[in-house]
DNA sequence: TCATAATATCCGCCTAAGCGGATGTATTAA
DNA sequence: TTAATACATCCGCTTAGGCGGATATTATGA
């Protein structure tokens, strides 16, 4: 149940919220797509990357210079997550918007 | 989404995922219920209940000195909650022996 | 009206975690 | 080997929210 807590925590977080969202319509996406499509610093992304991976929500994976993370969707707890996203997704337009953008502006 | 955050900054404590499983088996509680299970002060379960009630996750009715919670179970988030409580109590021993606990002793 | 019981809120303290901006690290290419 | 790029982490500051213990509020019954 500590482990759901620290679930929950890293979904406090709008910007959170927003990559997983993001990632739950992609593959793998890459640091620098997720900066540009939510229009947030370096610093900020890699913080909440690292957050949402020791959460056990994400993991990355190195390819050359850039790093590229992924849901991990095998967790039924991620699963669960997703179905949310999924449902909020389609009566959010911040959501909505953000996976525009990102289908726009491909930098990987 | 920021409703989100606030929905899911609710389910960050322990304490509270505790107190909405026995909500999740039960119409209503009452608040010396919920002290007396959990076995936590009369100031924290006021305020963790106060914390719920602001999020919209449950809803309080009085009944002479006592007020009895209940979750409002109309919402679709807090359907979903409900959903993973369900799952989540299956494998955890503390939300499994809170609700033996609640059965056993009922004040109001 | 007054005492009691149940609940809510306030106070002071402490920690987690948010942020911007600076710095560190790893990889690639020249 | 060095410079540049992509990413991670650190530093200092600020806020949200955890807690115990004290106090306020509300309802009931004598």
């Amino acid at each position: 149940m500590q482990q759901s807590a620290q679930l929950f925590k890293a979904l406090c977080e709008p910007v959170r919220i927003r990559m997983l969202n993001l990632l739950n319509h992609n593959e793998e996406i890459c640091v620098c797509d997720l900066m540009t499509t939510l229009e947030i610093s370096q610093s900020l992304a890699s913080r909440h990357l690292a957050y949402l991976r020791n959460s056990g929500l994400v993991s990355a994976r190195r390819e050359g210079v850039w790093m590229h993370y992924r849901l991990n969707k095998s967790d039924w707890q991620v699963q669960w997550i997703c179905e949310y996203l999924d449902r909020l997704a389609k009566q959010d337009k911040q959501l909505q918007a953000d996976l525009d953008v990102l289908q726009a502006a491909n930098c990987c």
